[in-house]
RNA sequence: GGGCAAUUAGCUCAGUGGCUAGAGCGUUCGGUUCACAUCCGAAAGGCCGCAGGUUCAAGUCCUGCAUUGCCCA
């Protein structure tokens, strides 16, 4: 008697596989002559906490590297984490804030000093939750986009690009985020519906004669406005195009021009023209050759030419003063409520500021053109296959990638300038380092300056490395000769001087993610792993990412490699609450997966999170899905538990079908059914459908029917028989341990060293043991159908027993009508009967003959009696009318099948044969009921 | 404005053109001896969003409409 606990306590067991996971370099590889199965992780941010969707996403390759490890393909899974550029500084900007600081009183040095270290603390956080989760990474390897490694492959990746001229800096109208201090790429700004107004605001014409009225969503930008734009088609204003306006609280003049852009339903249908602040207007100044008024800067402030009584505003303290300003001229016109979705920064929510500023651009046309051509001829495949839609179309409309970024944590750009070619044109802000600064005052006998032109700055006396030590800010002017190199040059080529100054930006946090199919291998160089594993196989992502990350890492992969980086992405869903609401700290909706392993375990998680990934869908969780899940381990765990309570086998041994029961060989069958279905499921990616196929095979089939029939051998005294049953229990329990492994590794990996204290096991761990290519005896379908009839019989009796409301230990006496083959069946499996039924006699022949008070359950051709009090007679009458109008209607559908010629003809045979089938058994039935129901009727 | 997806039981969702459309949860009824009350048995509950079409056959394919969500502009 073997002693498991009575439920299944996840805590105990655990911690124990992880480690072994973890410790046993079980998911280590290493290049050899099998096929290779990679996949490299969509890395995580470094200093991030494992979320719900992290888990799903993690826990759904760590499925696949599981099946295809127990398949027999060598896996490797590649581990890292990513820098998170914007984000991770943002953490490491907020602490400071808190002791009262910012980054600029610490300095670059400093302050990446101070992220170094916060990601020294915290960076094991999220790769020690994903072990815990189980995990099979090959933790040896792991990498982080900012290591020697992954930095080499960043900056080979930008001089080669910058060699081929698809890098190059430009003055563009880009993303700025005035909170970050930084520009961002197109894709990195998210759009948010909220309620705003709509202002109208009343233009006077130059000559008094009247008003042009325009509408805008941004007021405060027309003290930036140089032109007003109607439609030229539009009949209202075509005479207007040519005249002139004055601009309000300006003294500006500004000409009214036609441009097709214009909506003309949109508000008025005359709208300001700000070139310096949108987008659009930049391409219509551009049109109409207008002049270009800055009037917010950087931090979001207003700027001198903004005018007197606004420079230095916040924009938001500006509109409102603005707003009343005009309205107390009488500018004013009406406010309307309007909802509109202005652009948000993805990391701090503020309110994108669009400006026009020098950044370095990657040209993407030709690249992306590669990308989606890999796509178009199914070299890289979605799945679901709908998700390569919308991936074309962005690619086939791509932008030019904004690369550079204002911030210090990151990689910073490859490109150095000239001090003594260039010194003018490069501003450097000083930090305000006090003691560093008088001390450099006192060697200069001067006052010193807080910001200048480097040369300037030299010829006051600095020191060229004084300067790149107690730079704050650089900004580096157009005209400049960038040298671009894998490390600093000796010296300018041009002059010789080795006074160089290095490009204060760092690269789009992206660009190092493009190239981690490839840089974890170790490109560029040209590495044994690089030839073995590259292309991997799979990429796991949900499709927020599909931009950000698969399109990139597919365009760089070409470009770099000249192969696609991974044969196939699969897409999946989205997290959100039981709602329908993506989850969110702020909505506080978030279901943290750690408490959910601490509470239910870790395979109620990932059961759970795999039974819900159904392909194409997103995810609503609640708390009962992992309360199912959990149950489904405890119900596992028992039946396990019953199997070994009484083990006395010693090795297993599937029995020969002769000695063979007839529950025996219909597990036996439909173990082997399920296990192709699973396998195939697995192979589909369709990890939702393999998690169901093992719930119901597991419950329903195993224990709720075979495990109850094996009962009556488990406990019997006849060694033989027992066995004979434990074999074929033991058998079909590693199959399912072994078919269920991918999913819940822990509990299937105790289970089976459970087992393996007491028998000698088909492996010696569970993942050498592959349930999916292990052959099974074949099963004549006739013995499942004979089993099929047998448990028909079964549910006909638990339906009376139910719906008569007798209690399971009222043991009833039955007659079961049935002839020939049938009654031979029957009379051999009375005890399976007598068990699942809880009969206490059976009579069985053709003879037998319904008492007064005998309850009926017909089963085909077979009717069984139920003996009972004759009080319940009249609710089995009931029951049986019923039953007789559906089998009626059932007949009916039948019979106008078979009655349409077309079908007949045109439907496949079996089809047909199938209906003729089951019309004969409808009509067997219900004229017995019929008859049984007029018997009782007397 | 363009694209994609969804709409099935009270809730959350499955459902390769072909048995009487299923599951879990919830509800109702009946159950305490020996795997499991995290359990067992039974039941009730469905114009499969609407309208057309293709087909011998449509929840499933096509078209339109409605509603919802997401992405892009």
């Amino acid at each position: 008697m073997k002693d498991i606990p009575k439920r299944y306590d996840p805590k105990e067991y655990e911690e124990k596989w992880s480690d072994f996971w973890v410790n046993s370099r079980v998911f280590s590889s290493r290049p050899d002559e099998r096929d290779p199965y990679a996949i490299v992780i969509p890395p995580p941010n470094v200093t991030g906490f494992l979320h719900m969707g992290h888990a799903l996403n993690n826990v759904l390759q760590d499925i696949i590297i599981r099946i295809n490890k127990i398949l027999g393909r060598n896996v490797l899974w590649m581990p890292g984490t990513d820098h998170g550029g914007i984000a991770t500084q943002n953490v490491v900007e907020k602490m400071l804030l808190a002791e009262g600081k910012t980054r600029h009183d610490l300095g670059r040095d400093k302050f990446l000093e101070r992220m170094w270290k916060w990601k020294e603390e915290s960076g094991g956080t999220i790769i020690n939750q994903l072990k815990r989760i189980g995990c099979g990474c090959d933790w040896d390897r792991l990498r982080f986009t900012m290591d020697d490694v992954c930095s080499a492959a960043v900056r080979e990746a930008f001089v080669r690009l910058f060699g081929k001229n698809l890098i190059y800096r430009g003055k563009r109208m880009i993303n700025w985020c005035p909170r970050c201090q930084t520009a961002l790429a197109d894709i990195e700004v998210e759009r948010e519906e909220k309620d705003s107004s709509l202002w109208y605001i009343d233009y006077p014409l130059e000559d008094g004669s009247g008003n042009v009225t325009v509408a805008t969503t941004r007021p405060e930008t027309m003290l930036g406005d140089t032109a007003v734009a109607v439609n030229p088609k539009d009949r209202r204003y075509k005479k207007l195009i040519g005249r002139r306006v004055r601009l309000p609280l300006t003294d500006r003049i500004i000409p009214v021009v036609g441009d097709e852009f214009v909506d003309k339903s949109f508000g008025t249908g005359c709208v300001k023209v700000t070139p310096a602040h949108d987008p659009n207007d930049e391409e219509i100044g551009k049109r109409h050759g207008l002049d270009e008024v800055v009037v917010i800067d950087r931090d979001g402030r207003m700027t001198p030419y903004a005018g007197k009584s606004y420079d230095g505003l916040d924009r938001f303290d500006c509109r409102k003063k603005l707003v009343k300003d005009l309205k107390k001229k009488g500018y004013l016109k009406k406010i309307e409520n309007y909802r509109h979705a202005p652009g948000i920064c993805y990391r701090c929510d503020t309110l994108i500021e669009p400006l026009q500023q020098l950044q370095w651009f990657l040209k993407m046309e030709d690249i992306a053109g590669a990308a989606a051509e890999a796509t178009r001829r199914n070299r890289v495949k979605f799945f679901p296959a709908n998700w390569s839609k919308p991936y074309l179309n962005w690619l086939d409309n791509i932008k030019d990638w904004c690369l550079s970024r204002q911030i210090w944590w990151g990689h910073r750009m490859p490109i150095w300038y000239c001090g003594k070619c260039d010194g003018d044109k490069i501003l450097i802000y000083l930090r305000k380092d006090h003691e560093a600064l008088l001390k450099l005052g006192k060697e200069t006998e001067s006052i010193p300056r807080t910001d200048g032109f480097y040369s300037e700055l030299i010829k006051e006396g600095y020191t060229h490395k004084h300067l790149i030590e107690f730079a704050d800010t650089i900004h580096v002017q157009d005209g400049v000769n960038p040298l671009v190199a894998l490390e600093q040059p000796a010296g300018c080529p041009s002059c010789g001087s080795s006074e160089l100054i290095q490009d204060p930006d760092v690269l789009d946090t992206w660009f190092s993610s493009a190239l981690w199919p490839f840089s974890t291998f170790g490109w560029p160089e040209d590495s044994e792993d690089l030839k073995y594993y590259y292309p991997t196989e799979v990429l796991v992502t949900g499709h927020e990412i599909l931009y950000l990350w698969v399109a990139r890492m597919v365009m760089m992969g070409l470009e770099m490699i000249g192969d696609i980086p991974y044969r196939s992405v699969y897409i999946h869903g989205i997290i959100r609450d039981e709602h329908g609401n993506k989850m969110s700290k702020s909505k506080g909706n978030v279901i943290d997966p750690l408490k959910i392993t601490d509470v239910y375990g870790t395979d109620s998680l990932r059961f759970a999170l795999a039974k819900s990934a159904v392909p194409g869908r997103d995810i609503q969780l609640s708390e009962d899905d992992f309360v199912g899940a959990r149950n489904f381990c405890n119900k596992l765990w028992n039946a396990t538990r019953l199997i070994l309570g009484t083990l006395k086998l010693e090795k297993i041994e599937i029995p020969v079908q002769d000695s063979m029961q007839l529950a025996d060989k219909w597990i036996i069958h439909q173990s082997s059914d399920f296990i192709k279905r699973i396998k195939e499921a697995y192979l589909d990616f369709n990890n939702a459908l393999a998690a169901r196929l093992i719930y119901e095979f597991v419950w329903k089939y195993f224990c709720d029917w075979y495990l109850e029939i094996a009962k009556l051998r488990l406990y019997s005294n006849n060694a033989g028989e027992k066995r004979q049953v434990e074999s074929v229990l033991l058998h079909v329990l590693t199959r399912i341990l072994g078919a269920l492994h991918p999913i819940m590794p822990f509990i299937s990996s105790q289970l089976w060293s459970y087992i393996a204290e007491d028998v000698s096991m088909p492996a010696g761990d569970i993942l050498e043991f592959n349930a999916f290519d292990t052959p099974d005896p074949r099963i004549d379908r006739k013995e499942v159908k004979k089993m099929d009839l047998l448990m028909e019989i079964v549910s006909g009796i638990r339906n009376i027993r139910g719906e008569m409301e007798v209690p399971p230990s009222a043991k009833l006496n039955a007659k079961i009508k049935a002839d020939g083959g049938d009654a031979a069946l029957v009379k051999q499996h009375l005890d399976y009967l007598k068990l699942l039924g809880g009969l206490d006699t059976i009579d069985v022949g053709h003879k037998v003959k319904r008492d007064k008070t005998d309850a009926v359950a017909a089963v085909g051709r077979i009717s069984v009696y139920l003996s009972l009090s004759e009080d319940i007679i009249r609710q089995e009458k009931e029951r049986l009318s019923k039953k007789i109008t559906d089998l009626q209607q059932q007949v009916g559908f039948s019979n106008k099948k078979l009655k349409n010629r077309d079908f007949v003809e045109k439907a496949k045979e079996e089809v047909v044969q199938k209906v003729k089938d089951k019309l004969e058994k409808d009509i067997q039935e219900l004229q017995r009921l019929e008859k049984t129901l007029e018997e009782m009727n007397r």
